[in-house]
DNA sequence: TATAATATATAACGATCGTTATATATTAGG
DNA sequence: CCTAATATATAACGATCGTTATATATTATA
C-alpha cells in the first residue's frame, strides 16, 4: 500500500474528526452531511466513500470520542496521582470545557444523541461507557471493586449532568457557581 | 369573546402540547414543523398562526414544560410530606419515566437543546430553572437557605445527568442498576 | 509512459425543511 | 340573512436534506 494508504487513511481521520465536532455542536440532527464535508475539507462524495452514511459516520465519531476518554483517564490518573479526581472535575466542569462543545468530551454532548439512536448504536455506548467505568474504578479509593464501580457511575451522572445544565445558563458567574458546586458534589460522591 | 375564544385558545394549547411533544422526543432540529402541526391534527398554516414560527414554539414548550414541574413539585410535597424528596427521585429514574421522553420531564429532555437556542431562550430556562430550584429548596431540611439551594441544584444535576444516562442504555437490567445508583446519590445530596 | 485502480468531485434525485401568501371555511355582529 | 372578521387549509417558495450514480482527477503498477 504505502503513501496511498496513508493518505487515504489521514483524509478519513479528518472527516472522521469533522463529523464529531460537528455532531458534537450541533447535534445528529442538526448538521448535514454536506455541511461535516465541507468543515473537513471535501465533498459529499468523499464522505460517503469514508464513512458509508451519516449513522454510520455518528456511530463512528461516537466511538472515537469514548476512546478518547478512555485514553485521557488513565493519563490523567499518571501524571496526577492520588489528586487526580479532583484534577478531572476541575478540568470537567471548568469554564474552557463548558464553552467548548466542539472539542469537548462526547459523553457529555452526545449521551443526549445517543437516547434517540438505534440499538447498535447504543451498544457502542454502553461497551465504551462500561470501559470508561472501569477505569475510573480502578483509579478510586477503597476496597470493593464494585463500590468503586458504583461511585464512578455516580461521579459520571454528576459531571454530565453539571456539564449540560452549567452549559444551558448563560449568566456566566452563574455558570461558575453551578460549576463549583457540582464539584463539591462529585467529590463527596468519591469520599463515599 | 365567548365560545370562539375558548376554542382558539384550546387548539393553541393543543398545538403547544404536540410541539412540546415533539421536541422532547425528537429534539428541536429532528422534528419538522409539519410533523408538529399533523400531529396536533392541524396544518402548517395553523401552527404558525398560533405560535409564530418553530423557536418560538420551542421556546414557549419550554416554559410549559418547565411550569409542569413548578407545579407538580409543590404537588408532591403536600402529599408526600417528609419523604416528598424519595418519592420524587424514585418517580423521576422509575422505568415509566425512563421509557416516555415524550411526555417526560422536560428538564431532561430540553436541557442539552437549551444549550444550542438563543439568548432569549436560555433566559427562560434560567428563570424557571431558578423558579423550581427555589420549590425543591424550600422543602429540604435544613436551616441555612443558600445550602439548600445549592443541594437542590446538586439533586438536578444528580437526576438530569443519571435519567439521561440510564435513557441511553439499552440493557433495561442495567438501566434499572444505573437508577438505583442514581437514586442513593441523590439522597445522599440531601443528607448533607 | 500507458493503463488500471482508486480517491474525490460533481450533479442529480425525490423528500423535506421553515416560512409566507393566498384561498377557503367558519363564526360573530348587525 | 348578510357581511365583516377570524381561523385554518392549501399551495408555493427557495433551501437544504441524505443518498446515489457518474464523471474526473490522482496515483500505483507494469
Amino acid at each position: 500500500m504505502g503513501q496511498k494508504g496513508v493518505k487515504k487513511a489521514l483524509t478519513r481521520a479528518r472527516i472522521l474528526e469533522a463529523a464529531s465536532r460537528g455532531f458534537r455542536r450541533f447535534g445528529f440532527s442538526g448538521v448535514g452531511v454536506d455541511g461535516l464535508a465541507k468543515s473537513a475539507g471535501v465533498t459529499s462524495g468523499a464522505f460517503y466513500a469514508h464513512l458509508g452514511s451519516k449513522q454510520a459516520a455518528f456511530k463512528q465519531a461516537l466511538e472515537e470520542g469514548l476512546n478518547e476518554v478512555i485514553e485521557t483517564i488513565p493519563a490523567i490518573q499518571q501524571q496526577q496521582g492520588d489528586q487526580w479526581v479532583e484534577f478531572f472535575c476541575d478540568y470537567y466542569l471548568s469554564k474552557s470545557h463548558r464553552e467548548d462543545m466542539e472539542c469537548g468530551c462526547a459523553m457529555a454532548s452526545l449521551t443526549p444523541e445517543v437516547i434517540r439512536m438505534d440499538e447498535s448504536t447504543q451498544g457502542v455506548f454502553q461497551t465504551k461507557m462500561d470501559e470508561i467505568v472501569m477505569l475510573i474504578a480502578q483509579g478510586l479509593p477503597g476496597e470493593e471493586l464494585e463500590q468503586r464501580t458504583s461511585q464512578a457511575w455516580k461521579l459520571l451522572s454528576i459531571l454530565i449532568g453539571g456539564l449540560n445544565l452549567a452549559r444551558a445558563v448563560e449568566n456566566e458567574s452563574k455558570a461558575e457557581h453551578l460549576a463549583q458546586l457540582f464539584k463539591q458534589s462529585a467529590m463527596q460522591v468519591v469520599r463515599g
